[in-house]
DNA sequence: GTTGAGCGTT
């Protein structure tokens, strides 16, 4: 979120996170050691899995620390955890799309410089690759990713009732009356612009056809 | 529409 919000570095980098292993549980183990501001687990924006590592940014970086000491090389689902403080900044699609990019494997680049293999290549090699495969499967939001705050605050729309309803019922009488009887000088919202006080329709043709001038008078 | 594509290997 806020990305100036980075005092030190409050996040750690949780290496060899064993697959499966979702950010609820991560907040829960990490939890202990002070309150969590988020937990976010990369996921390979092809195949939709995760990556083997995690990010879980604690509130206070004396927590994170003593997270990190108390949860290094500990043991998780079998699997030893490597924690250290996370340090770069979390990457922009664009970013993750240029290294990408960048870091595209030469083994299957043609030297030709394609501008858009991987279109090209998706588009003629249909779904072979895991990848595609996966990715078309769940395309759907990924269910690692959760952002412990913010959370869908969407509790409920009720009362959508705006402005000071005082005497609407009146009002809309009112209008209702003033309707059949009369309409509002104003009330009409889309009225002409006075610049469109333009001449005559027929007026401007004529001035600008001097032909209809010829042929008016074999008109009729 | 606040950006969820943040360090994986010395």
């Amino acid at each position: 979120m806020s990305r100036y919000s980075r005092p030190p570095n409050t996040s750690l980098y949780v290496r060899n996170v064993p697959d499966g292993t979702r950010p609820d549980e991560m907040r829960s183990l990490f939890g202990k050691y002070g309150p969590i501001v988020d937990v976010y687990i990369p996921l390979d924006h092809f195949t939709r899995l995760p990556r083997g590592f995690a990010y879980v940014q604690f509130e206070d970086v004396r927590d994170a620390e003593d997270a990190m000491y108390g949860l290094d090389r500990s043991r998780f689902y079998g699997r030893e955890l490597e924690i250290q403080f996370a340090e770069g900044d979390r990457k922009t699609p664009s970013q993750m799309r240029a290294k990408e990019r960048r870091d595209s494997p030469p083994s299957r680049r043609h030297g030709h410089g394609g501008r858009y293999d991987d279109r090209d290549r998706r588009d003629r090699r249909r779904s072979r690759s895991p990848y595609e495969r996966e990715r078309r499967r769940s395309r759907s939001r990924s269910p690692y990713y959760s952002s412990s705050s913010r959370r869908s605050r969407s509790r409920s729309n009720e009362r959508r009732r705006s402005g000071g309803g005082s005497g609407t019922s009146r009002r809309r009488k009112s209008y209702s009356r003033s309707r059949s009887r009369s309409r509002s000088p104003r009330a009409r919202g889309r009225e002409p612009s006075p610049r469109s006080r333009s001449p005559s329709p027929q007026y401007r043709s004529r001035s600008h056809t001097p032909r209809s001038r010829s042929r008016s008078p074999e008109a009729h």
